[in-house]
RNA sequence: GGUCCCAUCGUCUAGCUUGGCCUAGGACGGUGCCCUCUCAAGGCACAAACACGGGUUCGAAUCCCGUUGGGACCA
């Protein structure tokens, strides 16, 4: 593969949809791959259903994932002139032909046909008609090829043979004038010099119609790969009912850009056992060669991992970034300017392993924000005991004398309270941690303590020494 | 209904082209243990699959045929 021409081609026909990423991927890793150019064309032919907003979201979610064209994106509503000169050319070499039958006469034929228990198929009534009525509304329809076969090599399946015979003459231009899908596909791909058309399964069997297409144009093939579907956990094509299956769903829940795009290429990709991919790596081992036939099963578990691993890799300064405008989202702080940034990077280290998303992580940030936690009912009552009183007492008073308040100076004051009070580390960090935090599962103490800093700890460890009783209840 | 595609642990997959290295490997998830101030992370271990049936062959997850099951497209 020398120089490809690849290209994404989605209908905005709603959101930006896990499969089609899937695909965008693909193209785009190879274009990366092999030095070559990655095209973005909005197939918007079907006026009825395309939508700018879907055109925005398309665009936003590639742009999110760093999937970006290396050509202005391409519509083919302004394209028409072009599919027009290409009918003409088909028309006036007696390729194509005026259809004049009507909607209701097709239809009607169908019935009859199914009644029959006959594949429907257009009975080419039109097809050598010398008398095409002028004035009539018309579509134009592509002179099939009635024998021989037509062979796909796919790069991904293989070789796929279809029979001519069951390829019917199907519209390329309907009545309003617009081309159909068939149509504009072949000469928009052959016209913006695609050389390797990848795309979803679902257009395998579209492929013999496009090759004759092709063929009677007069234009060079492409190769052709057909990438198999991503299923929902059903093992039904994936849709609405399984969940998010927007992209942007995705960014919204937290997770990191790399780490969808590492999911979704193992996603019928493999390179041996590995399982983490840089994005740079990827475009660097990137190849259809280990690309799958069969259908996958979207496994959101799997992903949350793989989000995890990139969440700790990733560098903390970033992390904080990211997690600024999900704080204030989440009505954690006012605005993202609120938190200084070396604390919020500190805060980060602590929660990086801990959590497999931003949002997760943000909520758990809130306890270190806030002024007022709520203590979990079952901690303090198993934790925040009598015993327990006169070490967290003496630890608020010595804490208040700790400078500069760090995990480092912090730890051996603890630890004086400790031998003070003859207790293990485990016997007072969990009463501290429920005091500190409000429940019984958090980072290190002492980064708890440094986090919260000097103010927010002694008041909390007060607070808490407030809440037990001088004497166990009778 | 017709045409086409697909088939290894629950899931993602390695192995299939060039049969023996497969007692079928890795990963997610699950379970257990270790580490440990808790929770994570990390480490170790366990359970878990070649859809079925025929061939071909000394030998088949790997090749061939069929069946079944899933999916897509055309309507």
């Amino acid at each position: 593969m020398h120089a490809p021409r690849l290209r994404f081609a989605p209908s905005p026909t709603g959101y930006l949809h896990i499969g089609g990423v899937r695909t965008a991927l693909f193209n785009w890793l190879l274009a990366r791959r092999f030095g070559g150019t990655f095209i973005l064309r909005i197939e918007d032919t079907d006026k009825s259903r395309s939508t700018d907003e879907s055109i925005q979201a398309i665009l936003k979610g590639l742009t999110w994932l760093g999937i970006t064209p290396d050509e202005s994106p391409y519509r083919q509503t302004e394209r028409l002139d072009a599919y027009r000169e290409q009918v003409d050319r088909l028309l006036a070499e007696d390729k194509a032909y005026r259809c004049v039958c009507t909607p209701e006469e097709l239809d009607e034929k169908r019935k009859i046909a199914l009644e029959k228990k006959e594949t429907p198929k257009y009975d080419g009534r039109c097809r050598d008609r010398p008398d095409v009525p002028e004035a009539q509304p018309f579509t134009v329809r592509f002179r099939s090829p009635t024998d021989g076969d037509t062979v796909v090599k796919d790069l991904i399946k293989g070789e796929v043979t279809f029979n001519n015979s069951v390829l019917d003459d199907l519209v390329i231009v309907r009545q309003d004038g617009l081309p159909t899908y068939n149509f504009s596909v072949v000469v928009d791909d052959a016209l913006m010099g695609i050389t390797h058309v990848l795309r979803g399964d679902d257009h395998l069997n579209n492929t013999p119609r496009q090759i004759h297409i092709y063929k009677a144009l007069g234009f060079p093939l492409p190769e052709f790969g057909h990438l198999p579907m991503i299923l929902g956990q059903d093992k039904s094509r994936l849709s609405k009912r399984h969940g998010a299956t927007s992209i942007t769903a995705y960014e919204d829940m937290g997770y990191l850009p790399e780490a969808m795009i590492n999911y979704l290429v193992r996603l019928g990709w493999s390179h041996g056992d590995q399982e983490i991919f840089l994005v740079q790596e990827l475009t660097e081992v990137f190849a259809l060669d280990h690309a799958m036939k069969s259908a996958a099963v979207f496994d959101p578990d799997k992903l949350s991992w793989v989000n995890s691993q990139h969440l700790q890799a990733a560098d903390p300064d970033r992390i904080a970034k990211l997690l600024r405008p999900l704080l204030v989202r989440e009505g954690i702080i006012a605005d993202e300017t609120s938190l200084n940034g070396a604390w919020m990077r500190k805060l980060v280290v602590a929660l990086q392993t801990r959590w497999r998303t931003l949002v997760e992580m943000a909520h758990a940030a809130a306890v270190y924000i806030r002024t007022e936690i709520e203590i979990d009912e079952q901690a303090k009552v198993k934790f925040l005991k009598p015993a327990i009183k006169p070490a967290l007492e003496s630890l608020a008073i010595t804490l208040q004398t700790v400078s500069p308040f760090t995990h480092d100076k912090i730890e051996p004051v603890f630890q004086q309270v400790l031998e003070k009070h003859e207790l293990k580390m485990g016997k007072l960090a969990q009463p501290v941690r429920v005091a500190l935090t409000g429940g019984t599962a958090s980072p290190g103490i002492y980064d708890v303590m440094e986090l919260l800093g000097q103010e927010k700890t002694c008041e909390r460890l007060t607070k808490a020494v407030g809440l037990i009783p001088s004497s166990e209840p009778a």
